[in-house]
DNA sequence: TATGAATGAGTCTTCATTCAT
DNA sequence: AATGAATGAAGACTCATTCAT
């Protein structure tokens, strides 16, 4: 109560708070969030249990920490890539090829811990605020970049967002659903097609 | 041990079995699994704690049983009434907006709950299955009942799975991420016209 | 409370309650007292858990009356047979012998559950004094018969006392506590010739 | 799972373990085990409930380690008295004498409590082992201590451990069973000669 | 008499968080 | 700043016993 979170200042102690949510995210990812207990998150980063709560008000804020850490470390890039793709007018078809590959490639969150871990993301509004604002980010700069094309300009808000929600839905159908009957290579087609078919109506 | 799960027989042992489901279920989803214990669920139930594990393996199998029931209630209407309206050749868009309306109108769990209902549902490798099972299931049906129309049958398997997901997207997209500043009626046709398009190519 | 223990008159009434002594009594044996419950008991003997408390005060009264059934039906036979053998002037030795093969064959309780049902028994004041006065009895039983022959008298109780504690010792012995590595056929020759060189000092 | 039992290494833990063992074992012993509860150890112990667990697997671990402390405490000294007076000639009478006076008056736990535990003790295959070699152990020191005098080896170790189940029976009758009516100076004096006779045999 | 569904107190155990060192 | 021992509230589950039918 005294002590409040402090922020590390000296290089050691931000090591440090970096390896808690590091090693205590991979776990959290690997086994779920309730199934992960602060001393082996404090053991996996080599710490001391009682410092975790120096760095983190509690175990929820090493969850959250994770999340914005790994997204930032998504998103940004991501958003880099599209613009220079764009510019350089690379065929959309390859680009929409290479943003799957690196959102399917980047998933280390195990299937049984990703429903968790969104479901306790989206219990705290502050994270739930994050996500908002990345998502309407992508969308605006989605917009701006469609924008320079020659689509039709009504609705493309809409139809970004729509499309964002497609990409999301294949992305997790190949990584935590794959149904053994399905021909995915079909899947992906259907997909492109469609993001084209709106892109264009 | 020696006890194992009864059946219940009597008329007023199903419903107490059945109350144990609903109220429990029902505070599962308003509160989260974890959030819930089971003296608060006997409680809502109006029953006491020991009967449940009469009736229940243990607390989990209430989620299980909850979900199941509420699946059912939704998934078989849902297929007669698909079937129905395809053999009296209402109109696609029609169908399909009654669908959506269906779905819409009773997600009853909380946005905070659901993801964590189904985080413990996919790590329950029986409700998977069950899940897994009312897919192939409703993508039979589909099937079925477009090959009666003039529709490519190619990749049709394919196409249907892609279908369902964007149905669920847009759901879960109306009922837990609700974009204010997106206009959803624009949103709606584009996922229509969108089925379309991929059903007639 | 308001109702007692009612004493069956019935025949299958008494039945009922013999039913449920003996199947009782021998899943106690079977699986010890702490790992069997009302429930199980009442289903090996056939009858409703709740018709258990109307023939005895509480779980542990099922216990006693198995306790002393079993007692009751190896002692007074074996206090006949020695009777009978000692006046037929059958040789010591095989007297010994066939009480120690009696007591050895007729163990039917586990060996890990023995020393629980001994400590529930004894923690019984009304089964302790009974088991006292069984002891008493075969006390005074075998003082009576040894007197018609001619071992010294001096100490006759005391040596009575300590052949029986040497006997049950030598059954507990075979029955739970069977070492390998030794000889029980020579093991038994020195009980016998220890019997032997007691009495007739 | 993630916290494993850890072997206190500071001062302090390693008496608050001991404490844990001595209370929790003291407690045990007067009330049975089933009749006493973690949080009275744990309270008679000085400390959390918790801490228990990182100090013993599980209640039962309390158990073992409480017998086990507390059979050492008598059995190794016993084991060296035994050599010494050997060693020093000592009369065997005189030897045996004191035997049973340490046996007897290092009988702390309640009669009711002692089979009860031993029940428990039979039903781990850790602590049955552990008697089992003590047991060994006690026989083969005093084989090597015989074989120095004259008697004959013939059968020793049966003879050795018939001796021991006689004493110990001699004790739990003088701590447990004591009858009213037998002269236990009588009875010390009976096991001291029947000793010497089966020795001499 | 008999049933067996229902009760609910009691128990072990876990683990996020605190605090003496 | 750091440690890790200690805390103790909370929770799932069991089972002897009761009671409505």
């Amino acid at each position: 109560m005294g002590d409040s979170i402090r922020e590390p200042i000296q290089k050691r102690s931000i090591e440090k708070k970096e390896k808690i949510i590091e090693y205590g995210f991979k776990l959290i990812c690997e086994k779920g969030y309730h199934n992960t207990n602060t001393a082996e998150i404090a053991k996996a980063a080599g710490v001391s249990t009682g410092i975790i709560y120096s760095y983190f008000e509690d175990k929820h804020d090493i969850l959250l920490a994770g999340i914005q850490k790994r997204t930032d470390k998504l998103f940004y890039p991501l958003l880099e890539d599209l613009t220079k793709d764009f510019k350089s007018k690379k065929p959309v078809d390859e680009i929409l090829h290479s943003i799957l590959q690196t959102f399917v490639s980047n998933h280390e969150i195990s299937a049984v811990s990703y429903q968790e871990i969104m479901a306790l993301t989206y219990s705290d509004s502050e994270i739930a605020k994050y996500y908002y604002e990345r998502e309407i980010e992508m969308t605006n700069k989605l917009f701006e970049l469609l924008i320079g094309f020659n689509f039709p300009t009504d609705g493309l808000k809409e139809k970004i967002h729509f499309i964002i929600g497609m990409i999301e839905n294949y992305c997790h159908e190949i990584i935590y659903h794959k149904h053994n009957e399905l021909d995915y290579d079909e899947y992906e087609k259907i997909l492109i097609s469609n993001i084209r078919f709106i892109l264009n109506k």
